[in-house]
RNA sequence: GUGGGCGUAGCUCAGUCGGUUAGAGCGCUGCUCUGUGGAAGCGGAGGUCGCGGGUUCAAGUCCCGUCUCCCACCCCA
């Protein structure tokens, strides 16, 4: 095979679409009756878009993104995530001057030039919620609220939510100056990804995989960033856990969350699968408060709340959990015909039908067994029969082809005949 | 980006100690078979044994490199 997709892409075969059809029809469904309109970005953007507002010093503005230069010398790239673009697009379009707050939803690719594992790809989709223009603690609840609906509407029960603050910058800043006193004098007792991290972003450093980096904090007593925020983001905070309590929607509170993208103020949370088939891509929707981050992208001061939420992570989610998708329509008829003179007979039948349904035609003549298995393989629910006598008489031989009984329809009244049977059934 | 594992037909896999023309089942397809069911029988197509080099009289098999996917990191949805 000469050709072949390249790393960390894939093909998404008919076979697996029932599954993601399931996945984007629930988001419009639930986000919908969030208020949320649907909004699709440009694939590809000003590389500033990104850089500025994910931040040049993550990862993925750093080493993930796809980037490149098109004819008009413009910087360009491959978004890597949803949020920016969309708050892009608020800012483009006005929306400020729209009825507060705007609700956005959207289901679309994003690339991340990642090495590839299960459950991690490098052209991945998401679906993305955004609230923007409220910076109250109830948006911030109700967007967690939505991702619960998504994914109760998917049938995935089996997870956790991990809620936690990042504070406000100033308290990020404290933080991040308290770890640097605290653990520069045993700068040398760290492991070495976690000496880097203590110069680039020491909250890494919290949930490191070393032991050694987590016995030094436990031996230090290091303080959680929760003990870090300010008056009001320890409010805000508060406020978010009243309104996921009086909604009996069940979290834990986890100090170790640290958003990999630099616009998160206060409210960062995390969907967690338990599944062990999950391990490595467990996190099936993440996200968090993002104020600031419109000024950032040169607008005026919009506080936003929302999240993504990895449609292949969840769909291995629901095979996880052993949850099907209800399957994709199934043709309704396939016409038979039974000599080459019934050719163009038999597809005029099927023509008829597609006013109401789907419906195949067979393009050879076959003995009259295998022509009906064939109705039988490509799933259809009638078979139609078409020989010299229904051409002469303008009668059908209708045949179902599960139960195998079968009766005469004049051509004229099939399509009804065929509502009628659709109904019943 | 680092470390490890895998790779033979569309799918699931066999292939001995390195030995002649690389096999099976399923699937696809043709015929037996021009008016009623998935059968059966007999055929056919489909492979650069992931790719490239090396060793050897001889490589699917041994060695090296490389790519992919998978696993653990990094990081993330």
């Amino acid at each position: 095979m000469k050709f072949q997709t390249i790393k960390g892409t894939f093909d998404r075969l008919p076979e697996d679409s029932a599954k993601w059809r399931l996945v984007q029809d629930k988001a419009r469904e639930v986000l919908e009756r969030f208020g949320a309109g649907e909004i699709h970005t440009p694939v590809f953007e000003d590389v500033g878009v990104f850089s500025k507002a994910v931040g040049d010093s993550s990862d993925i503005v750093r080493k993930e993104m796809y980037t490149f230069t098109d004819r008009g010398g413009r910087n360009l790239c491959l978004r890597p995530e949803a949020t920016a673009g969309m708050v892009r697009a608020y800012l483009e379009h006005g929306f400020a001057s729209k009825p507060t707050p705007v609700k956005f939803w959207t289901f679309e690719p994003m690339f991340r030039g990642e090495k590839p594992q299960r459950g991690r790809e490098r052209q991945f989709h998401q679906v993305g919620f955004e609230i923007l223009g409220l910076p109250d603690a109830l948006a911030d609840a109700e967007i967690i609220d939505a991702g619960v609906q998504l994914l109760s509407s998917l049938g995935v029960k089996d997870y956790e939510i991990h809620l936690g603050s990042v504070g406000d910058p100033e308290d990020r800043a404290a933080y991040n100056q308290y770890l640097r006193d605290t653990l520069s004098p045993v700068l040398e007792k760290l492991s070495k990804d976690s000496q880097e991290r203590l110069v680039l972003n020491p909250m890494r450093i919290l949930d490191s995989k070393e032991k050694i980096d987590q016995a030094l904090l436990l031996e230090l007593k290091v303080k959680p960033m929760l003990e870090f925020l300010g008056a009001e983001a320890r409010e805000h905070f508060e406020a978010v856990q009243e309104c996921l309590k009086a909604w009996g929607i069940p979290f834990v509170i986890d100090s170790s969350i640290v958003r990999g993208l630099d616009y998160y103020r206060r409210t960062a949370f995390e969907f967690i699968h338990n599944s062990p088939e999950m391990a490595g891509c467990s996190t099936i929707l993440a996200g968090g408060r993002y104020d600031g981050l419109a000024e950032i992208l040169g607008g005026q001061h919009t506080p936003g709340v929302g999240w993504g939420c990895g449609a292949e992570r969840v769909i291995l989610a629901m095979e996880a959990e052993k949850i099907t998708a209800p399957p994709l329509e199934k043709p309704l008829v396939y016409v038979i015909p039974l000599d080459a003179e019934s050719m163009l007979y038999a597809q005029n039948v099927a023509r008829a039908v597609r006013g109401i349904g789907q419906a195949l035609c067979a393009y050879k003549v076959k003995g009259m067994g295998k022509a009906l298995a064939d109705a039988e393989k490509f799933g259809s629910r009638f078979a139609v029969i078409v020989g010299s006598n229904e051409r002469e008489t303008g009668v059908l031989s209708v045949r179902n082809v599960v139960t195998r009984e079968q009766e005469s329809v004049p051509f004229e009244d099939l399509v009804s005949w065929l509502s009628k049977s659709m109904i019943s059934s």
